[in-house]
RNA sequence: GGUCCCGUAGCUCAAUUGGAUAGAGCAACUGCCUUCUAAGCAGUAGGUUACGCGUUCGAAUCGCGUCGGGACCA
């Protein structure tokens, strides 16, 4: 707020003048007052209490009544147990207001150029290539998604990157099963979406592996052997070694196979409304990862055990000693993102390249950092990992072990049928055509899907519960989609008043008409984007959604109760129309910032 | 054996990062549709913030320990 820091600097005055304590002003403790108080912002007077030597009360007392009579902005006062609430004037809260209404960059940090040369790459979804998109990846993309474009409205300059783990037995695996069963059969041909195509022949191997270990264990093997022997695995890992030797039929069906999959991944992708600035690619960035571990070795700073397996020790850190490079010269997770991290930094000198990754891959990225460190590259400081927590579903936990994966795609699906039927019930868009219906379906229907995963902390292991994120009471995406729909509505409707011009205007006579609870209104508004800005310094789509709720249930319940169109009082009236451009403003800049769309009616 | 995350109302989650009397929604109960979207609004009830000790003007938040849930490393 533009008068919160010429409070803050007349409270440093009020100190050196007082006290003679000269202290920094970003050290001044300004919140907004609890609503159970009077005043508008609060100043915590402890540690100034504390400087300068006397009781809170007295400081609290006295730094008011200096406030007061020296700072323009301020009103009057009031101490509660050693908090000193200052009133702001009407006049300086309806100036404010005036000021950003009319500036068109209302809420986001003017991005500096600079930061072009030193950009923040965000990195998220992370897919593999053979099986399709489950509920993880869908809060992944989620929070990676929103976290890049918090970042971007906070001034920075940010590349969405994507890294796919396009090589590897797992890709065999699914070669292999298609070869031996898929007969020619193709996406087009079985009418399956490329992604889930290529999953069913992971599935299919799978099949074959176990029968063919329960074969061998009947025939006398014990487990363990059975698992290493069996003809199929031993195939695949042929398969794997031709392709790391580039034997051309098998790069071929590779590249076929792989293909399918991104065209599934595209149409998931756009469903989820998320995109890239560039994709990276395992298989491009592996061998850079094994010379990075040859680097180590010469630079000594890693070392090779008898096996002729690489390490690094890592106990001063107190971590441990980690493979980074097996013995028969594969290489491992770590291997490919040491070339990944690399190749990025070579391209782009970022600043910061944030991991957007579960949680249980923790010890991993501790590992990357130290080794970037101890290998001398002054950006290691500049990787940070993202973790998120599970998702559980109220079925059961959701796992890929067990089998209880929820497919990202059919989720999606389900949400949007489910807004369709709920919407029919209720009978609402009856003068809407059908294309424009299916629409607002997905509106609806993805956005429950995704407050509802970004409303809560990252680090915290949540449930998703598919009925209650598409309930329209409570707090919930369609909730605020509604709001915001409703405003729109009031603001059409204002249009058409013989005063509007006036509103387009600005005319400031317009404000003495405000009424208390109007004020109050402006205050929250005016909250908001200092918390967005706030809110992206610690990647929190979560406070964004919380934020966003709490904006739409004020002023839903404000309009409720308030004829908009009032033609005795147009001042009011016009009043409440700038009211609601501001929150029709708001709202919709933090749900784009989540990555929610809002409707212009619903 | 070691490391990390989590524990807040019956349920799902907040709490401006150490600030005032811990807030929302769901479920339960009361009111409110002839006017702008009732896909809503207003209200009642619901708490030893897992437990103990500590740090300080002040702790859900920080430290130590215990108990529970989860993940990871050899």
């Amino acid at each position: 707020m533009l008068f919160a820091s010429e409070i803050k600097l007349s409270v440093a005055e009020a100190m050196l003048n007082l006290y003679r304590q000269n202290i920094d002003t970003s050290t001044i403790q300004l919140q907004p007052t609890k609503k159970e108080f009077d005043g508008d912002l609060t100043v915590v007077v402890f540690n100034l209490a504390k400087q300068a030597g006397k009781s809170p009360e007295v400081i609290a007392d006295e730094i008011g009544e200096f406030l007061t009579s020296h700072c323009a902005e301020v009103n009057g006062y009031n101490v509660v147990k050693g908090f000193l609430n200052i009133v702001v004037k009407t006049d300086a809260w309806l100036s404010l207001f005036s000021d950003q209404c009319t500036a068109p960059d209302f809420g986001y940090v003017v991005a500096d150029s600079s930061f072009v040369h030193a950009p923040v790459l965000v990195e998220y979804s992370s897919p593999n290539t053979n099986k399709p998109l489950h509920l993880g990846h869908v809060r992944n993309n989620l929070i990676g998604f929103s976290v890049a474009e918090i970042l971007k409205a906070t001034g920075n300059h940010v590349r969405k990157v994507n890294l796919v783990n396009d090589r590897g037995i797992h890709i065999c695996k699914s070669m292999l099963a298609w070869l031996k069963k898929g007969n020619g059969e193709t996406p087009e041909s079985s009418g399956l979406k490329g992604d889930h195509f290529v999953g069913k022949y992971y599935v299919e191997f799978d099949k074959i592996y176990k029968a063919e270990i329960a074969d061998l264990v009947n025939s006398g093997s014990s487990a363990e052997d059975a698992k290493k022997n069996a003809p199929v695995i031993i195939e695949a890992q042929q398969m794997l070694q031709k392709w790391e030797a580039g034997d051309p039929e098998t790069i071929a069906l590779w590249t076929t196979m792989n293909n399918w999959v991104y065209d599934g991944f595209a149409v998931s992708y756009k469903m989820l409304g998320v995109d890239f600035d560039k994709t990276y690619y395992e298989s491009e960035t592996y061998l850079l990862g094994k010379e990075i571990v040859k680097e180590g070795l010469e630079k000594g700073v890693f070392y090779k055990k008898e096996d002729g397996s690489v390490w690094i020790d890592l106990t001063e850190e107190g971590l441990d000693h980690k493979v980074l490079l097996r013995a028969d010269g594969t290489s491992v997770y770590i291997t490919q993102d040491l070339g990944t991290a690399t190749v990025r930094y070579r391209e782009t000198h970022f600043s910061k390249l944030i991991y957007v990754v579960g949680n249980e891959q923790e010890y991993h990225f501790k590992v990357l950092r130290a080794a970037m460190k101890k290998l001398g590259y002054p950006w290691w400081d500049g990787l940070h990992h993202l973790a998120y927590n599970m998702v559980d579903l109220p079925s059961g936990k959701m796992k890929s072990r067990e089998g209880t994966v929820v497919d990202a795609d059919e989720l999606m699906q389900e949400m949007i049928n489910e807004a369709r039927k709920i919407t029919m019930e209720l009978g609402k868009i009856e003068d809407v055509n059908s294309a424009e219906a299916e629409e607002l379906y997905q509106t609806i229907g993805l956005g429950a899907l995704k407050y509802f995963i970004l409303k809560v902390d990252p680090e915290k292991r949540m449930l998703f519960n598919p009925a209650e994120s598409i309930d329209f009471n409570g707090h919930t995406g369609p909730f605020i989609q509604y709001t915001y729909a409703r405003i729109r509505s009031l603001i059409r409707k204002g249009e058409q008043s013989p005063d509007f011009k006036k509103f387009i205007d600005f005319d400031p006579s317009l404000y003495k008409n405000t009424e208390e609870k109007e004020r109050d209104l402006i205050k929250v508004m005016l909250r908001y984007p200092e918390t967005v800005s706030e809110a992206a310094e610690r990647y929190s789509p979560a406070l964004i959604a919380n934020y966003a709720y709490e904006l739409a249930k004020t002023f839903n319940g404000f309009y409720h109760d308030h004829a908009v169109v009032d033609a005795q009082q147009p001042e009011i009236t016009l009043f409440r129309l700038m009211l609601s451009y501001q929150a029709a403003a708001i709202l919709k800049k933090s749900m784009a910032l989540l990555g929610i769309k809002v409707p212009e009616r619903m």
